[in-house]
Formats: structure tokens, C-alpha cells, sequence
DNA sequence: AGTTGCAAGATTGTCGACAGTTTTTGGATT
DNA sequence: AATCCAAAAACTGTCGACAATCTTGCAACT
């Protein structure tokens, strides 16, 4: 009941782009607030939106509508949408959540879990190692995401990947204007050897520890430069 | 940091019902998924539901859209809407991801909450065995909901509550087909007892181990009942 | 000076229509 | 009788349009 991709590395296929119209909108959207096109709490109008991007009102309305639903866009009825500036407070809830969440799965990931996703963990792990060294900053934290995520698939309940799935989604747009966050690189590779020794160990209990001192620091971190930084 | 509202009773002003059509809507369908008039599966046609509520497509499809996003209706591209079969194990994957987010709620409500708040989630659970006792089953259900509600808004964090929401719309979804669920109705009344005193007593482990336990055996009843019934 | 009221302009919520696709219908064939 | 294929019907994805509402700018007023 787990993720058996067909054999072993990549997809064999490159998913035929045969998605929505909504969902390339929605998409656009999202990198557009990623990389800072569209401030927090700026207006998005439907009506400049779809003139931009040459198709009518609709798809744009239900692009900003999911995205809505994942907490990125937020709509004053009859005014229209905007990029949800996030608080302070806010991310702090949503690394409450996060945390909730991931605990919960890595609990049961411990008990599940084989050895060749031992080895896929760890080898995920080497890979930011790697990256950090090479300097890959961005894609070094695109692969933590991809770790913790597969730390979430492991523990079987696929509602809660999802969920994991939309809070990075919130966090990367959150983050998007904070540039750097670790001063060193390598700092945020090595913060994960703890959690893979714990797994090796198949100790549930030492595992939560780590896990929670992890990301009440990354927390911790993420807040106090977010307090600095915006407000 | 709080629900204060306003001075001390109910609401100063009727919420005046601006709701936007699409809302209405989604409420509708809600209801009819409810009260079991769509039934898990059954396609739901953007365009029959136009007509039948004398609008146009345009708010049936946001509403319909609404719905997916919190897990009632499911979409086939270019196939339309239709509404979520849920199976068992769903509904196991959706118990546990009730547990992991209530019992940290809970955890974190037992620090928060005031005497007030206390006294209130005990009133609660007096009205439930009034209810039980004049055999109001449907309102009893509603205000168990409501109840574990309280105790997520006291652990502080609106996003488990609003999830919490999502969820309880999805087991009421879910469970709808069901019938009653408990032989004795002041059964579930009385399971709340050992929270209250785990609250009253704020100990937060023992409040966790009867709110597990308390979950435990709600989910396995109605996974049971749903396999025997549906699954 | 600051507030209130009003007209112009822009934007949202909703509608009906069209093209392409899926499902259904109905007949021809084995 | 069951299966297969073609024409028809129904439906979704997308579009452009209109009315109601909101915002903006300006003038009148306290």
C-alpha cells in the first residue's frame, strides 16, 4: 500500500502536460508568487489576470480559486483576491501543525518501514549533503522538503502527505521573500543525521525527540527572521 | 488571543446572510449528500444541477469545486463531478488523522484553557446526556462534534480546528448512509466523562491516553459498521 | 481641516452560448 | 442473443457580455 514507482529511479514517462486550463493558471500563479512577481497581500485581479494570460475570467477565477483552498490566495467577497501576506503568528501555526503532523506519521514510518526506504532516506540525506556542498541552495532545500515528505508517505496516511504537501507549499511562499535562512549550507544536511539514526535504530521514541527538536528549531528560525524581516 | 466576542452572550447582530450564491450552493449539495437524496458516487452534472436550482453553471461550478477541496466530490477530468464513495480504509485514514491532530490539540489545550472553558466543555457534555435522555440522536451527534471542537479551539491553533471541521464534515459525509451508530445512545454521552476529569485534573498525559482511547474505539466502531455495511 | 455625498470608472458575480469530448442510443453483424 | 460500430444526445471546458457592486476622485458641507 505504499509508493512502488514501477521499478527504481525516475518515472519512465514525462507526465504529458494534458492538465487544465486552470491548473497551468494556478501553477503560473504560484511560481509568480515564489519567486516575488506577486507580493504578499498585493491584489490579483481576474480581469488583468485573463488578459494576461489570454484566456477568459473563468479558468483564472477557478485557478485562484484552489489556490485559495490551499491557503495562498485569500478573497474579500465582492473585492476580490489577494496574495495572503502571512503573519508571524501564522507560520508559527502552520510549524505547530507540521509538527503535529509529522511526528504522527514518523511515529508509525518507524514500524513500517523496509530497509531499502532506510536506504532511500538516507541516500536523500547524502544528496543535500552533496548539495550544500556544491552550493545548490535552493534545490538543497527543495530535497528536504522531499525528505520529510517521504518520511510522511512512509507513515502510510496519505490525507496527512497531502497536508504535508499544502503546508510546504504555504511555507516555500511564506519563505519566498526571506531569502537565506541557515547561515551555513551544510548546517541543514548535517541536522538530519540525527533522525536517521534514530530510523536505523527503529527507536519510535528517539525518533519523535530529534524530530520535534528539528523542527521546533527550523521553527524557531524561520519565525525569529520572519518577526525581523516583515513583521 | 481568543474567541472573545463582544461582551458576554450570543452574537450582537444576525449574521446577515450575504452568503454568495456559489456558497448556497455548496451548502445544498452538502445537505443533499447529507440527508442521503446523492448518494456516494453518483455523478453529479454541473448542468442538471443548474437547472434544478435556476442558475447558471458558472456558481454550481465553484460551489461543486468548494466541495472538492474538503473531500466530498471528486472530479474525473472532462467527466464531471461526482460524489466521494469513501471506503473503509479511508474513513480509518481519516480517524487517525483525527487523533493525531485532536490529541495534540488536546495536549496543548490543557495549558491554555481557563476555569470558564472548563465549565463549558462539562456543560457541553451535560447537554449531550440531556439530548441522549430525550432521545435527540441527530443533535447529540452534532454537539459530540461540537465538543471535541471546543477542545481543539483551546489548544490555540486555527488550522487544526479548521481541519477539524473538514474532517467532521467528511465523517458526517461519510457516516451519513450509517444510521445510528451506537447501540445506546448515553453511551457516547458517558465516554466523555474520563476527558472531563483528565481536563479537570489538567493532566495532560491522562487527557491523552482517554482521548486516544476515547477516538480508539470510535473509529473502530465505525469502521466496523462501515465495512459491514458498504465496504 | 476634516468629513460627507455623489459621479465616473473599474471589477466582481452571474449568465447564456459554442466547440470539443464523452456517453448513450440504435442498428448492423456475427 | 451478444457484440461492435456509427450517429445522436448530453455534458464539460471555455468564452464574451451584462448588471450590481465597489473604489476612486472631486466637490460640497460642517
Amino acid at each position: 500500500m505504499m509508493n512502488d514507482e514501477g521499478s527504481t529511479g525516475g518515472p519512465l514517462f514525462t507526465e504529458l502536460e494534458n492538465t487544465d486550463l486552470a491548473n497551468r493558471i494556478a501553477n503560473q500563479v504560484l511560481m509568480a508568487i515564489g519567486d516575488g512577481r506577486l507580493r504578499p497581500g498585493e491584489k490579483v485581479g481576474e480581469a488583468r489576470l485573463a488578459r494576461e494570460l489570454g484566456t477568459s475570467r473563468a479558468p483564472v477565477r477557478e485557478a485562484l480559486r484552489l489556490l485559495e483552498s490551499q491557503g495562498l490566495i485569500v478573497t474579500h467577497p465582492r473585492r476580490g483576491f489577494f496574495v495572503h501576506a502571512y503573519e508571524a503568528d501564522e507560520l508559527d501555526e502552520i510549524y505547530d501543525l507540521r509538527e503535529c503532523l509529522e511526528l504522527h506519521a514518523a511515529g508509525a514510518a518507524v514500524e513500517r518501514m523496509t530497509e531499502a526506504d532506510l536506504d532511500q532516506l538516507s541516500g536523500q540525506v547524502a544528496l543535500m549533503k552533496r548539495l550544500a556542498h556544491e552550493g545548490q541552495l535552493g534545490e538543497q532545500v527543495e530535497q528536504d522538503y522531499a525528505f520529510h515528505r517521504m518520511l510522511c508517505e512512509l507513515g502510510g496516511n496519505m490525507r496527512i502527505v497531502r497536508l504535508f504537501d499544502q503546508i510546504a507549499t504555504q511555507l516555500r511562499a511564506g519563505i519566498a521573500l526571506l531569502g537565506r535562512v541557515y547561515d551555513d549550507p551544510r548546517e541543514l544536511a548535517r541536522a538530519h543525521d540525527p533522525l536517521i539514526e534514530a530510523l536505523a535504530a527503529r527507536d519510535a521514541e528517539r525518533l519523535r525527540t530529534e524530530l520535534r527538536e528539528h523542527l521546533e528549531d527550523a521553527r524557531i528560525h524561520v519565525v525569529q527572521l520572519y518577526r525581523g524581516n516583515a513583521g
